[in-house]
RNA sequence: GCUGGCGUAGCUCAGUCGGUAGAGCAGCUGAUUUGUAAUCAGCCGGUCGGGGGUUCAAAUCCUCUCGCCAGCUCCA
């Protein structure tokens, strides 16, 4: 006799074992009608889901997030029941809710084509109109197999052998459809509503192996009315528009061609971002008592050899050949740092030693995974090494992690993601050592307050790794800064130090950087402001309009005396109306814009306009420059105002 | 690397059934001297990614190849 609590903390007494809905029904008509689901106990469970005995029950209706997973699942059960219709033999495979939407992996001898897509969503719709009664069936085993094998559905066979034994087996049925899954679903498919469309159509290896099968997977989104679904394609459509590969071209910061595959060519005013970026990382690094160092760009085989890195990464490695031997062009910085470090016999006093450089790396990534600045194969890292004693680690660590926050703050950047990773299954070193640095890492991470994710097996085979992650325009998240631990390589090739004792010791190597790859960090500048960067990034920060010809020598005169501050001004005499000059410079991301016209001549003073259409009025040259310093100085947190 | 799609002027794009390539912007020239997001007119501009093939004829069809895009796999 079930006694259901709600989250209000009233409770309702049942004489019988009742079903969410019933439960609901009971409570008022309303909330009968807009049931989707329950949340027994903290689950979400399926509407007609029974309850026995005394539980704790929320009523999922489409005001609800929860519903959004409901809504996704579904989608997805709709999504390949249509399929299935439409192109018999078809097999359904896996078909998962996903950030945003959906997608289910088909595996069919004849591809998708964009045209079917359209179909298919058509009788999706069709399938949400005839509103079939989702219903759920527990199977046995056998019987599941000997069902699904019976219809040709073998992936589904593999699907349900996976199943550990003894869980039960749920299949979900749609009219004549049905599928295995573990739910929960809506109670029909006319709950679905018209808040979904088909995105795109992928490749995707049948249990994410390449050795695998390629599957055909569809996404879509998803989401409970058709607003929401307008507002996430707007949202789509605005997050294009900040696509670096776009705003690059449209800016000339830089450009790719054929050529050079994952290789970019810096046009001036990329290159002057760049520059800067480096400028701000060495006056970082300098302070905090790192070396600047510059190593070569292709070493010698045997170099790589001792590294390891030729057995593992030969494949990734470009190589070149000059009489009669094989060098590499270099994919990391790392065995020349050791190189510099060997140099000169060292002591503990020397540690840590903090090697820094600028370094010029690269991979031979697969051309599949090339895209715009994010995966490149020649980049540029904010690369160091840091030779210390184990018990440095933890405070060089720490420190590393501060610096680390107070550079992406000085960017602009807030929302960063950490994940640690731990020991992979082949490594390298003994356990206690890993012990003791897993340890370090997770220490130096709470003892920041940092919250961060877990991702076990993870690591490189020579130490565990802190990675930042920031994400694009498009939601995909790419790695920034790194620490990761070394006690291999430093022996390997022949590192250590002398001790307090006398004796001869390894150093542990940390590698570390904070951009990461200098391409890759200005992509995600880009993105992140749109193109605007802030006054101390841009490569132009103003120009300098006239209104007519009278005004040209005082505007170079202005021109000129912003650039001898450091300022990175041009003018704009061209013979064109303002309103033209202003849109040009504007689309160009400009922060500033500076007017003059006769009366600025007459008052010794620029009328101050900004790329976001701001009229800041008419300022005096020296207040401008002051304006200009402070906003520079402080990266943007102090803007100029009028 | 794998699957699918795409590649036309500097840029953004059109090009029907295979019939010999077009627009806007940019550029150049001229006029206009202009007050906060596009002044007007004229001109120039293409080996249709590259190779091979089918055809009387290919941007269009076939094939190989390179690059780009999306996803998958990978990312020391």
């Amino acid at each position: 006799m079930p006694t259901i609590t709600l989250p209000d903390g009233s409770r309702r007494e049942f004489d019988r074992p009742v079903t969410v809905q019933e439960v609901a029904t009971s409570i008022g008509p309303g909330l009968a009608k807009a049931t989707l689901a329950g949340k027994l106990n903290g689950t979400v469970v399926d509407s007609s889901c029974v309850i026995e005995s005394d539980a704790e029950l929320a009523i999922i209706t489409g005001r609800d997030d929860e519903a959004l997973e409901l809504v996704r699942h579904d989608a997805a059960h709709v999504m390949a029941q249509a399929v299935q219709e439409l192109y018999p033999g078809t097999q359904v495979t896996i078909g998962p809710a996903i950030e945003d939407g959906f997608y289910y992996d088909f595996a069919r001898d004849e591809p998708f084509t964009p045209e079917d897509l359209k179909k298919i969503e058509d009788r999706m719709h069709a399938i949400v109109k005839r509103d079939l009664p989702i219903r759920r069936e527990v199977w046995g085993r056998d019987e599941a197999i000997r069902v699904f094998a019976g219809i040709g559905e073998d992936y589904k066979v593999e699907i349900i052998k996976a199943i550990p034994e003894g869980e039960s087996i749920s299949v979900y049925r749609q009219g004549e459809w049905f599928d295995v899954c573990r739910g929960p679903h809506l109670p029909s498919t006319g709950r679905l509503g018209k808040g979904f469309r088909l995105m795109k159509l992928a490749g995707a290896y049948w249990r994410g192996d390449s050795r695998n099968a390629m599957l055909q997977r569809i996404y879509g989104t998803a989401w409970r009315d058709k607003k929401e679904l307008d507002d996430y394609l707007h949202r789509l459509e605005e997050a294009e528009k900040r696509d670096h590969r776009k705003l690059g071209k449209a800016m000339d910061l830089f450009h790719t061609q054929e050529e050079a595959p994952g290789m970019v060519f810096w046009h001036d005013s990329g290159w002057q971002i760049y520059l800067v970026i480096q400028d701000y990382i060495r006056g970082m690094l300098k302070s905090r008592g790192y070396h600047e160092v510059h190593t070569p760009q292709v070493l010698d085989r045997t170099l790589w050899e001792k590294s390891g890195h030729w057995e593992k990464f030969a494949a990734d490695m470009f190589t070149t050949d000059s009489e009669n031997r094989t060098y590499a062009i270099k994919p990391m910085n790392c065995p020349a740092h050791i190189q510099i470090y060997n140099h000169g016999l060292k002591s503990y006093r020397d540690l840590p030693l903090r090697l820094a450089e600028f370094g010029s790396c690269l991979r031979n990534e697969p051309s599949g995974t090339l895209h715009g600045l994010m995966r490149v194969r020649s980049f540029v890292q904010d690369d160091a090494h840091i030779f210390c004693t184990e018990a440095q680690i933890l405070s060089e660590v720490s420190d590393f992690i501060d610096l680390l926050y107070r550079v992406y703050a000085d960017f602009g950047f807030e929302d960063v993601s950490v994940k640690l990773s731990t020991r992979p299954p082949q490594r390298v070193g003994e356990e206690l050592l890993w012990d003791k640095a897993e340890q370090a890492l997770q220490e130096a991470l709470d003892h920041k307050g940092l919250a961060w994710d877990l991702q076990p097996g993870e690591g490189a085979f020579y130490g565990p790794k802190i990675e930042f992650n920031l994400k694009d325009c498009l939601g995909r998240v790419w790695q920034l800064g790194t620490i990761q631990l070394d006690f291999s390589m430093p022996g390997r090739l022949g590192a250590h130090y002398i001790d307090e004792s006398g004796n001869r010791q390894v150093p542990v190597m940390l590698h570390r950087a904070i951009l990461g790859s200098l391409e890759r960090f200005i992509g995600i500048l880009i993105e992140h402001y749109a193109g605007a960067l802030p006054l101390w990034l841009a490569p132009v920060q103003a120009v300098v309009l006239n209104i007519t010809d009278r005004q040209g020598g005082y505007a170079r005169e202005i021109e000129e005396s912003l650039i001898n501050q450091g300022l990175r001004v041009k003018s704009d005499l061209r013979n064109e109306k303002i309103g033209y000059k202003i849109r040009e410079h504007t689309i160009q991301r400009v922060p500033y814009l500076l007017v003059v016209g006769d009366r600025e001549i007459e008052t010794s003073t620029v009328a101050v306009r900004t790329r976001e259409g701001k009229d800041l009025g008419s300022l005096k040259r020296d207040k401008l420059c002051e304006g200009f310093a402070v906003e520079i100085a402080s990266r943007g947190r102090t803007v100029l105002e009028g």
